[in-house]
DNA sequence: CGGACGGTTGAGTCTCGTCAATAAGCGTGG
DNA sequence: CCACGCTTATTGACGAGACTCAACCGTCCG
């Protein structure tokens, strides 16, 4: 199990990319890796929680949970990015939790690390905000998605997102992340409304699905589908 | 209509009040008033957004609107709060519409002011950082609601959650601040729906309605109310 | 008075979740 | 190699919760 080089790891990561080496060292003895087996809880909903978290490998999943036991999907974050920088900065217990999707490791970056950073670099307390930012817009879509589309439309809308890059391409793919159950869970859906939904758009011609490899045959018809349907 | 005294506003605002006086008045020139009738929409969903707004008096509601014409309250904004501040920092298009309830007035600061503040105040970033994460809660708070709360339960947390400030009074009162179909959008609920779950307390002795005041008979018993109902 | 608005109530419908059965994929171990 | 258990995915039958549509009522206001 080999060391990580925790400077030159924080020097790569987008929010701390700008910042000089000697922020970057100040900010190491506020670092210590979290690993975790798959399975393995980083925080349960309303734990304190002092830090945020940087994914170096492995997936995570945050997630709710209900009264009546069964589990929501908030966000599945990848390794590259971070999670949990809001609660860090109220002092609050957690809204969620968070657990490993399979062996991976994070870097914590404790509450007095950032703020020092933000006193010491304004741009850095900019990119902060803009990061914080970007994740509120994805949680108004996110409302906007659960209380004004359909399942159908959820489903659509997930697929027209993870478009791979070049938009222009003539029959693009998607592959799915993680397993249906989870992209279910994050839209919201139960797993056999996911897979109705997805048989639906497989009937109408839309899309071809092989495993978690999904193809979309018309995008433009695939966007209008949504509507009238 | 009287002319406000725009840096003695500003230092009242929570946000803005450990500013310096010179600070106050470097932002003075970015800053302007807003004035608009009931039912003016301030910006629509899509717009660009260059600035935050403040409420001076009069709310402001912040609504999505689905294609198919039906539109759902995301905020309810009282005066003395803001808005807008995400949108400002990321440069893009509204992903909500902004209206008056009343008629009211705003303050705009205009990005630059803003960004002129963080690089002049550490405090001032952390208080901004502190507010998105605030609303980001908020956030997560509402997704939990739209995805594993049923309407009746979503109903008993709003009640809860509105209690007037000495949390231990016997019988405590709610008001509405709007009228029903305001708050029902708020929870993703249908006015006929809203009215429906308020009755349902009614009638298990719960609450008592008189119009938009809703008196909490046993807040306890309410509290467990939604969980095996 | 007439109309607009806010709110309530009833009847019918539909979307989506629940429950149950089945199948396919996969690693393990005999 | 196959049997097995486990997870993942699919499909069908059914039911419940919430929406839609419609009628109705009270109040406010011109």
């Amino acid at each position: 199990m080999s060391n990580l080089d925790i400077p030159s790891f924080l020097r790569h990561q987008p929010l701390f990319q700008q910042l000089s080496p000697e922020q970057i060292s100040a900010l190491v003895p506020h670092t210590h890796e979290v690993r975790g087996l798959k399975g393995q809880v980083i925080f349960q909903k309303g734990d304190p929680c002092d830090g945020m978290f940087l994914v170096v490998f492995g997936r995570v999943k945050l997630a709710l949970s209900s009264a009546q036991g069964n589990e929501k999907v908030m966000e599945i974050i990848q390794p590259g990015q971070s999670f949990a920088e809001a609660v860090m900065f109220l002092g609050r217990p957690c809204p969620v939790m968070a657990q490993f999707l399979e062996d991976g490791m994070l870097l914590k970056v404790e509450a007095e690390g950032i703020l020092q950073a933000i006193d010491n670099d304004a741009a850095f307390a900019r990119r902060l905000l803009a990061g914080l930012s970007l994740r509120l817009h994805g949680l108004v879509r996110d409302v906007e998605r659960y209380s004004i589309e359909s399942s159908l439309q959820r489903v659509i809308g997930y697929l027209l997102q993870h478009l791979p890059e070049e938009g222009c391409d003539l029959m693009p793919q998607v592959s799915l992340p993680v397993n249906k159950n989870l992209i279910a869970s994050r839209l919201n859906l139960t797993p056999e409304t996911f897979s109705r939904m997805l048989h639906q758009l497989i009937e109408a011609d839309l899309i071809m699905v092989e495993g978690r490899d999904i193809t979309l045959v018309n995008v433009d018809k695939l966007k209008a589908f949504g509507n009238r349907e």
